[in-house]
RNA sequence: GGGCGGAUAGCUCAGUUGGGAGAGCGCUGCCCUUACAAGGCAGAGGUCACAGGUUCGAUCCCUGUUCCGCCUACCA
C-alpha cells in the first residue's frame, strides 16, 4: 500500500501548485474527437485581456470546472475550450492609460504602433490570466487556447461579415447613434448604462414670428441644444395650440424661425406645457420626428460634445452668442445660455427634474446622441429563430426567470450598430475606391470620415483594384467591429469554423454555457443568433446563469471602491479548494453572492477536517492488519455505506439541476457531521482493538468509503482529493480520470438508518444530561436507557457497545420502572428515556440551577420552564395513539426535556426560590 | 413608466406536490477525550416584512401595502 506522510495541518499551496502542473503535463485535460463517450463541451466565456481575473471569474470558472470534471469522470468525451477576448474599447482604454502615464498618447504613436503595443499588452495580460486559471485548477484543454483576434477567428469574422453583407443583413448608413465623447466612438444601445440623476427642466419662451405678443412655452432639460431646434411640435387635437399649426416661432438666441408642426407620437398633451421642441441631431425621439416631418438637422455639438462654432454658425446662432459659448463643453455652456435667456426674459421657469442619464459602459462618460455614418446589422431576421429556439426548448435557460427577460429583449430588438471608431479590433473588411468616392472622404483633425454616400467594396481581403472604375487606390474603412461581434462566434469559431473540422462535428452544439446575467444580451443572445444563422443549430443546449459576486456589504466590487477580493490572495491564504467550495456553496439561483472572508475560512477548516480524517484513517490502514470485505458488515459500516449512497444520489441529482449550492452543502454535511462526527467515532473501538471480529471488514469499509468519498468530492475540491486519494489503495494513476461514484436507490439501508436514529437520539439525550451535570467528556458515568414500550426493544441491545462507547460509561438497558428511583436525571424524548446517575445532591442542584438559568429568570420564563417539564411528563404518559397522531407537535414539545425523578418537591423549591 | 427578484436566527442564506422552522458563521457554557482547538460536546437565539383571503391547517397558494435590489424605457 502506498503511504505518504500527511502533515498535521493541511498546507494547500504546496499541494495545489504541484498537482495543477502535473495534471497538465500528463495531458489529462486534452480533448479529442476520437475519444470514446458522448461529447460534453463547454466553451469558456473568454475573459477580457484587461488585466487580472477577479472573484466573479473565479465563480464562473469554478462552476464550469465542477461540471467538466464531473462529466469527465462520468466517461463523457469532454472538451473545455479556453481562451481570451480582445475586448476592444476596454483594452484600448487600458493601454491608453498606460501611454498617458508614460507621457505619450495613442495619436502620437499612430495606429500601427499603437496596435502593436496592444498586442504586447495582450501577451502579458493573457499570461497572467492563464496562470490564474491554472492556479484555480481549471481543467481546460490548454493546447486549444484561442483568442478572439487570432488568425483562425479573424477568418471566421471575415466570413461572417461578408456573408451577412451579401445577404443584405449588414448595411451602412447615417443614423443618430450613441456616442462616447471620450472614447470617440459609437456605442451600441446596450453599451449605454442608464443612471437616474437630478437635472433641471427649463421652460423657455418661443415667440410667434408674426406676432411676438403671442408665444409658446417649451420645456427642455437641455437648453444648450436649442440652437439645433428645427421645429416645435404640438398635439393635433390640443385646443390650446392647434390653430397655430403651420405658423412659425422665433428661435431664441438665433436669427432663425422654425415651424410649428403637429405630432401625436411625440407630444403628450398632459406633460409640461404640451409643446415640444424638436432637435433632430441631438435626441433620438426628435430624430424620428425630424424624419416624419422632413426637417433639416443642425448638429451643434461636435464629436467631443463641445459646442461647435461651425455648427452654431450654420444654425444661425447670434454671433455674440457664438463667441460666448462656442468651443465650450456642455456643462460650461449650459449656465451661460441659462443666463442669456434670463436676461432676455425668455426663461420663465427652472424646476428640478429627475432624468435618466446615459453613460459609456467602459469609461462612464455621459453619452451623446450623435449623427454619424455607421455600420449596422439588420437584426430582426436573425432574432426570429433565436426567439423560437428558446420558446421551443431547443435552448434551456436556467434559472427559468431569465427566459422572459431574454424574450422581451429579443422581441423588441433594434438594429445593432457594429462599427467602432477605435483602433483595437477587427477592422471592417470594406474598401473605398478613392477615385469613385473622393467627394465622400473627408479628413479633418486627423480623423478620416467616410460620408454615408460612399460605396464600399466588401470582401474578405483587399481587392486589387476597383471593380467599377479599375482604380488602384483603395482606402480601407478605418472602423473596427464591436468586440461582441467576434465573441458572438465563439462557440463555433473556436472549433475551427468555417472549416468543417472533426472538432466542430463532435462538439457542436456545445452542452452548457455558464455565464452571468449581465452579458445575456451582449453575448448570449448574439451567440444564439449567429449559431443558428451560420451553423443551422443552437450553440448550446443549456444556459446556466449565475449571480454576481458582491462584497460582504452587497456592494458591487470595483477597483475604485477598493472592495475587490483578489482570488489569488484568497487562494494563497485559504487554499483553492476553500475558495471553490465557498463559491459553489453560495451559488443559489437568483440571488447575488455576498462574499465574506469568514465564509471562506469556514471551508478552509473543512479542508483541514478532511485532511485530518485521512490522517486518522492512515493510522489504521497503513499497518499489516488484515483488511477485507465480508458478506455481513457491521451496523456502523452498513449505516455509513447507506449514507454515502444517499449522498452520491443526491449530489448527482443536484448537479444535474445545476444546484451547486445544495450539492456542496450535502457533501459538507455528509463528511463532517455523518462521516467524522458519527462514523469515525463509532468505529474507533473496533479499529483500536486488533482482535475485534469486525476489524478487517471495518478497515475495508473505512478505506472503501474514503476512496469513494474523494471521487465524489473531486469536482469541488480537486487538489486535496487527488492528494489524499493517491495515498489510499486505488486503481489508475489519477483521480481525474476515475469514474464518478454512482448511487443505487436499492442500496439505501432502512434498517441501519432507523437503528442509527435510535442510537443518535439516545446519545444526544445522554450528552444533554451530562452537560447539565457538567460532567466532563472523559468522566465515566453510569446511565440507563429505556425505549418506548411500543417499539421493539432488541434494537437497544444491539446498540449496547456503541452506547457505552459513545456515551463513555456503563449502560443499563432496562424499563424505567427498574431504574433507581432517586438521584437519576432523566431525559425524555418521543421514543426514548435516558437517565444519568447523579453523584451527590450538589451536582443535582447545580443542574437545576443551570436549567433555570437557561430558561431565564422572569416569571414568564419560569412558567415556560414549568410548562416544558409538564409536557415532558405528559409525553412519558401519553398513550401510543396520541403520540402517533400528533407526532410532529409532540416531538417539539417533548424533545430534550429534563425530568427529575428524585423529588418533585426539590424542583418546586428551586422554582419558587 | 414597464418588468423581474428579494424581505426567514446577530450576519450570510437554504427551505416546490401546504402539516417538524433549518444550515454555516458569530455568540454562551463545558472540554487540549492520542485524527483534527482550523477541534469536540451541549446550548441560547426567529409572531418566517405588514394586512387581508383560501384551507382543518400557510414561511410556502391568492390579493393588497411598505421597504430593498436589478433589468428595461424616447415623457420633452
Amino acid at each position: 500500500m502506498p503511504t505518504r506522510h500527511l502533515e498535521k495541518t493541511y498546507d494547500p499551496k504546496a499541494v495545489e501548485t504541484r498537482w495543477s502542473q502535473e495534471w497538465i503535463e500528463r495531458g489529462y485535460f486534452r480533448a479529442s474527437p476520437e475519444k470514446p463517450g458522448r461529447p460534453y463541451c463547454i466553451v469558456l466565456p473568454p475573459p477580457n485581456i484587461t488585466g487580472f481575473l477577479h472573484v466573479g471569474h473565479a465563480l464562473n470558472h469554478s462552476l464550469q470546472d465542477i461540471l467538466i470534471r464531473w462529466r469527465r469522470m462520468q466517461g463523457r468525451n469532454v472538451l473545455w475550450m479556453p481562451g481570451t477576448d480582445h475586448a476592444g474599447i476596454a483594452t484600448q482604454n487600458v493601454v491608453e492609460r498606460q501611454l498617458l502615464e508614460e507621457g505619450t498618447s495613442r495619436e502620437a504613436l499612430g495606429r500601427e504602433k499603437f496596435v502593436e503595443r496592444v498586442w504586447q499588452w495582450k501577451a502579458t495580460s493573457g499570461d497572467t490570466i492563464v496562470r490564474q486559471q491554472k492556479r484555480l485548477g481549471e481543467s481546460c484543454d490548454w493546447d486549444r487556447q484561442r483568442f478572439t483576434m487570432d488568425e483562425g477567428l479573424s477568418k471566421a469574422v471575415l466570413e461572417v461579415f461578408v456573408r451577412l453583407y451579401q445577404d443584405g443583413l449588414i448595411y451602412r448608413g447615417e443614423r443618430l447613434i450613441n456616442w462616447c465623447p471620450r472614447c470617440l466612438t459609437a456605442l451600441s444601445d446596450i453599451e449605454v448604462e442608464h443612471e437616474e440623476s437630478k437635472g433641471k427642466l427649463y421652460s423657455i419662451i418661443y415667440p410667434l414670428a408674426d406676432d411676438p405678443s403671442v408665444h409658446l412655452t417649451v420645456a427642455t432639460t437641455r437648453p444648450e441644444t436649442l440652437f439645433g431646434d428645427t421645429a416645435v411640435a404640438v398635439h393635433p387635437e390640443d385646443p390650446r395650440y392647434n390653430r397655430l399649426i403651420g405658423q412659425r416661432v422665433r428661435l431664441p438666441l438665433t436669427d432663425r424661425t422654425i415651424p410649428i408642426v403637429s405630432d401625436a407620437i411625440l407630444v403628450d398633451r398632459e406633460f409640461g406645457t404640451g409643446v415640444v421642441k424638436i432637435t433632430p441631431a441631438h435626441d433620438f425621439n426628435d430624430y424620428e420626428a425630424g424624419v416624419r416631418h422632413a426637417l433639416p438637422r443642425f448638429a451643434v455639438l461636435n464629436h467631443q460634445a463641445l459646442l461647435d462654432p461651425a455648427g452654431l454658425e450654420k444654425a444661425q446662432a447670434e454671433p455674440a452668442v457664438r463667441d460666448l459659448v462656442g468651443g465650450l463643453p456642455v456643462a460650461k455652456a449650459r449656465p451661460k445660455i441659462e443666463g442669456l435667456l434670463r436676461e432676455r426674459g425668455a426663461l420663465v421657469a427652472v424646476e428640478d427634474h429627475k432624468m435618466a442619464l446615459g453613460r459609456c459602459y467602459r469609461c462612464k462618460t455621459v453619452v451623446e446622441p450623435y449623427l454619424s455614418p455607421q455600420w449596422f446589422v439588420d437584426i430582426k431576421p436573425l432574432a426570429k429563430p433565436a426567439i423560437e429556439a428558446v420558446e421551443n426548448g431547443s435552448i434551456r435557460i436556467i434559472p427559468e426567470g431569465w427566459v422572459n427577460n431574454y424574450l422581451g429583449w429579443m422581441r423588441d430588438i433594434k438594429d445593432w450598430c457594429i462599427s467602432r471608431q477605435i483602433w483595437w479590433g477587427h477592422q471592417i473588411p470594406a474598401w473605398y475606391c478613392l477615385s469613385c468616392n473622393h467627394a465622400h472622404i473627408v479628413t479633418k483633425d486627423g480623423r478620416t470620415t467616410i460620408l454615408p454616400g460612399a460605396s464600399p467594396i466588401v470582401a474578405k481581403s483587399a481587392p486589387p483594384y476597383c471593380p467599377a472604375c479599375g482604380g488602384r487606390q483603395l482606402l480601407r474603412d478605418p472602423d473596427v467591429l464591436d468586440t461582441w461581434f467576434s465573441s458572438g462566434l465563439w462557440p463555433f469559431s473556436t472549433l475551427g469554423w468555417p472549416e468543417q473540422t472533426p472538432e466542430l462535428k463532435t462538439y457542436y452544439p456545445t452542452s452548457t454555457l455558464v455565464t452571468s446575467f449581465d452579458i445575456l444580451f451582449f453575448w448570449v443572445a448574439r451567440m444564439i443568433m449567429f449559431g443558428l444563422k451560420f451553423m443551422g443549430d443552437v450553440p448550446f443546449k443549456d444556459v446556466y446563469i449565475h449571480a454576481l459576486v458582491r462584497d460582504a456589504e452587497g456592494q458591487k466590487m470595483s477597483k475604485s471602491k477598493g472592495n475587490v477580493i483578489d482570488p489569488l490572495h484568497v487562494m494563497e491564504q485559504f487554499g483553492t479548494g476553500a475558495l471553490r467550495f465557498t463559491l459553489a456553496s453560495m451559488a443559489s439561483p437568483g440571488r447575488d453572492i455576498k462574499l465574506a472572508e469568514e465564509r471562506i475560512e469556514g471551508y478552509r477548516n473543512f479542508a483541514n477536517k478532511i485532511w485530518n480524517a485521512a490522517r486518522f484513517a492512515h493510522l489504521y490502514l497503513d499497518g499489516p492488519s488484515e483488511c477485507r470485505p465480508v458478506s455481513e458488515r457491521s451496523f456502523a459500516d452498513r449505516w455509513i455505506l447507506s449514507r454515502l449512497n444517499d449522498t452520491i444520489l443526491q449530489v448527482t441529482n443536484e448537479l444535474e439541476a445545476y444546484r451547486f449550492d445544495r450539492a456542496a452543502n450535502r457533501l459538507y454535511q455528509f463528511f463532517w457531521h455523518e462521516y467524522c462526527d458519527w462514523y469515525l467515532e463509532m468505529i474507533k473501538p473496533v479499529l483500536q482493538n486488533p482482535d475485534h471480529g469486525d476489524a478487517p471488514s471495518t478497515r475495508y469499509t473505512l478505506q472503501e468509503t474514503l476512496e469513494i468519498w474523494f471521487r465524489l468530492l473531486h469536482p469541488f475540491m480537486p487538489f486535496i482529493s487527488e492528494e489524499i486519494w493517491q495515498t489510499l489503495p486505488h486503481e489508475g494513476e489519477t483521480i481525474v480520470l476515475q469514474p464518478y461514484p454512482s448511487g443505487v436507490p436499492s442500496r439505501h439501508d432502512p434498517e441501519a438508518e432507523e437503528r442509527f436514529q435510535v442510537l443518535e437520539e439516545a446519545i444526544r439525550l445522554l450528552r444533554t444530561a451530562r452537560a447539565l451535570l457538567q460532567y466532563p467528556p472523559a468522566k465515566e458515568v453510569s446511565f440507563f436507557v429505556a425505549q418506548d414500550a411500543t417499539k421493539p426493544s432488541q434494537v437497544l441491545a444491539l446498540l449496547e457497545p456503541h452506547l457505552s462507547h459513545l456515551g463513555r460509561g456503563r449502560v443499563s438497558i432496562a424499563p424505567t420502572a427498574d431504574w433507581p428511583q432517586t438521584n437519576v436525571l432523566r431525559m425524555v424524548s418521543s421514543g426514548l428515556t435516558v437517565g444519568v446517575t447523579v453523584e451527590g445532591d450538589v451536582d443535582l442542584k447545580k443542574a437545576l440551577e443551570r436549567l433555570i438559568k437557561q430558561a431565564g429568570e422572569t416569571d414568564k420564563e419560569i412558567q415556560r420552564l414549568e410548562g416544558k417539564l409538564k409536557n415532558a411528563e405528559f409525553v412519558a404518559k401519553a398513550p401510543p395513539d396520541v403520540i402517533a397522531d400528533h407526532q410532529h407537535r409532540l416531538k417539539t414539545l417533548s424533545r430534550d426535556r429534563a425530568l427529575l425523578t428524585s423529588s418533585e418537591q426539590q424542583l418546586r423549591a428551586m422554582l419558587e426560590k
